[in-house]
DNA sequence: AAATTATCTGTAACCGGTTACACAAATGCG
DNA sequence: CGCATTTGTGTAACCGGTTACAGATAATTT
């Protein structure tokens, strides 16, 4: 590996020359200019990231914390924040904290060791001390933070416009099924549905549930049907609880959106393909990806004004697991 | 942010001392080893990863390309990886390349800016330039390279898997999916299902498709049952599109298994959750992360016998989208 | 023409670790 | 006891960039 001074020499100038012409800032003659490009052209030179982050006391890279990149919505996330911070050519450094606060812990400790310009999480403890003292840009995603800046879905209103939705199109007896207690937003989807369902003139029920694994999601199908068998109505607490229970509804032969309808939570890629396909409560994961990477960008970058939140809207994806709004009514 | 000099100065010793208390090599007393920890743990020191890079030319990180996170089947690659080269106290760059070569070259590039490792790789231009005289540890992961070791499933035997499996159930005229031509493992699937069903005594055709986006899937299906309406037996070029077509045959009318049998590819988590679920060739996606990530770590340690290859089996996952084989036949 | 200012370039310190080398003291051995 | 070896520690160079500062020349201004 060529380095600068390899350059310099080459080119008969000095490393600071170089380092003008790479950084493209000082003065630089037009002729000496040429003479370094020719020279790191015909090196083949390519600047150390390391030597320069040293310097810096900053890298050009940007620690991203998730939960667990194999949950269906993360992947999406992950790829909205890549693309917008590859635009201002920084680069990820990705960690699946599990929700476990020492594995988080780690990552944090690594990005800073590793002189991230900056970090997104998309984890719970947002304000434990991990976080508190720590002088660096962070963002956080799908959560809210007192003392970061966050970018997430109106949880509250997506629970609402859920329940709504059941209930306008002629469920009576809903279950809601009520998402891991510690996981924030699911908290605040159920209880913006819950406040819907208890002003509204019908039965409900509410099934707590402990996990949004693949794994767990068919258990959860079964409880639902075993405890309340004459629902007609559910509530899922994400797309892949909800896809679970459409299939063991499908199984035990319920009619679906005749019988029993659905609603689900988040729109995964996967949730047009079910058939039927699934009715959900969208949060468009990729543009909240590319907003906390636009965001912690300008905080990077120190610019004024930063918003505290950016809130997205939820969306009401109507497809076939609800009925259609009866226009009577 | 305290050094190494800040310690030294606290414990009273040289920095030379602290750093062999920091890497456990060298000779320390036990009375300065302990003053010197004292002094780190007082002012709350943690090394700078950057500039022990810098010296030792080499970071902790690893490199992961991948095509597109956002395709369900590499979520559970990478989080193989990463499990594996945490274990190590490695951690990750990630870059999604989306099969375009110069943003493949782009990443790579600025993981040897960044000094990492080695680099794991599941993209297609496996014996471009780009790769070829890079010294650095490099692991080919569902892809297969002449000059670099390879993790990958036996797709040839997948291929044939799933022909054989729908012709032993009973499908007489079946549809083959040839997935994307530039990805590799989608021609071997393809050709190991050719060479099976050339051989057998039954009408076939092939259809086909130029990606494997969430988007594309539903149009492929369309068109397979435009051109193909007859078709008994279909064999996809993966899970998404199987399961896209399932949707389609659904949407149609059609009984599944009983009027048209339909076999996947990868196992992504959905397949189970389908409605019928979906029988489909099981790919090890995690176990493949795994077996790479503990390659890679082997070539770091320049262990010897190194193999070039590592295969791992694919498996027939019978659910319910294929019939039961005929226990007469 | 003299004084300013702008342009161009080089020297060397600096970022925060690691380690080669030197040296001193302690221990082992014949 | 004398010499070799082991143990313990410090000094300073090094990794490869960036930049403060200084000095020289060229262009402008007065």
């Amino acid at each position: 590996m060529a380095t600068i001074r390899d350059v310099a020499e080459q080119a008969g100038v000095s490393v600071a020359t170089v380092s003008r012409v790479l950084n493209d800032n000082g003065y630089v003659g037009s002729e000496t200019r040429k003479r370094v490009m020719g020279a790191i052209e015909s090196l083949n030179y390519s600047p150390n990231e390391v030597a320069r982050s040293l310097y810096k006391r900053e890298s050009r890279l940007i620690g991203l914390l998730l939960p667990d990149i194999t949950n269906p919505f993360f992947p999406q996330l992950a790829r909205g924040i890549e693309d917008e911070v590859n635009r201002s050519g920084f680069r990820l450094l990705l960690g699946n904290s599990d929700e476990e606060a020492n594995k988080e812990l780690e990552y944090i400790q690594t990005f800073l060791q590793n002189q991230v310009v900056g970090m997104i999480s998309a984890t719970n403890n947002t304000d434990n001390e991990n976080y508190s003292n720590l002088n660096l840009p962070v963002v956080f995603l799908d959560r809210v933070s007192k003392r970061h800046p966050s970018v997430y879905a109106d949880g509250i209103e997506g629970g609402r416009l859920a329940a709504r939705t059941l209930i306008e199109r002629g469920s009576k007896r809903i279950t809601l099924i009520k998402g891991p207690g510690h996981v924030k937003p699911a908290a605040d989807r159920f209880h913006g549905a819950l406040a819907v369902l208890s002003e509204a003139e019908i039965d409900f029920s509410v099934l707590s549930t402990s996990s949004y694994a693949f794994d767990d999601a068919r258990k959860w199908a079964e409880e639902l049907f075993a405890k309340h068998p004459d629902t007609d109505g559910v509530i899922a607490s994400n797309d892949i609880v909800a896809i679970a229970i459409l299939h063991e509804a499908l199984r035990l032969g319920r009619k679906i959106p005749e019988d029993l309808q659905l609603i689900g939570y988040d729109d995964i890629p996967f949730s047009s393909l079910s058939y039927p396909s699934l009715s959900t409560i969208r949060q468009p994961a990729y543009e909240m990806g590319k907003e906390a990477a636009k965001l912690l960008i300008r905080m990077i970058r120190k610019e004024k004004e930063i918003e505290q939140t950016i809130q997205l809207p939820v969306t009401l994806i109507e497809r076939n697991t609800t009925r259609k709004v009866d226009p009577n009514a």
